[in-house]
DNA sequence: ATCATGACTAATG
DNA sequence: CCATTAGCCATGA
């Protein structure tokens, strides 16, 4: 693990239920606004992808993006998630 | 040190 | 709306 990764993953764990945020937005959070690449170059490394919500980064364009377990999962992901955050609220 | 590679983005036609 | 282009940066070979 390097330290970029820890960051970024941190600022994923961050994200609250049910919410998604873009590659660039963890980008900004972990310091330098134009590493949007290299955040996602780190999720797709990440090694405990239910434990870390790296589904709930998302493309800008509103597109799901990626996900290494496959993006359709990560639809189903984002989606039980929203319905488990009205539930709750 | 250099080079290619992405789960990307924004601008343009 | 779809395709193309240039820009981007950590990582591994």
């Amino acid at each position: 693990m390097t330290d970029f990764e820890k960051k970024v993953l941190k600022v994923v764990c961050a994200i609250p239920l049910g919410e998604t945020r873009s590659y660039k937005w963890v980008a900004c959070k972990v310091g330098s606004p134009r590493s949007w690449r290299a955040v996602a170059n780190a999720l797709k490394k990440n090694p405990y992808p239910f434990f870390i919500p790296c589904h709930r980064v998302v493309k800008s364009s509103r597109d799901s993006g990626g996900y290494s377990l496959g993006k359709g999962l990560k639809k189903e992901l984002i989606n039980f998630e929203k319905r488990v955050r009205d539930v709750i609220q």
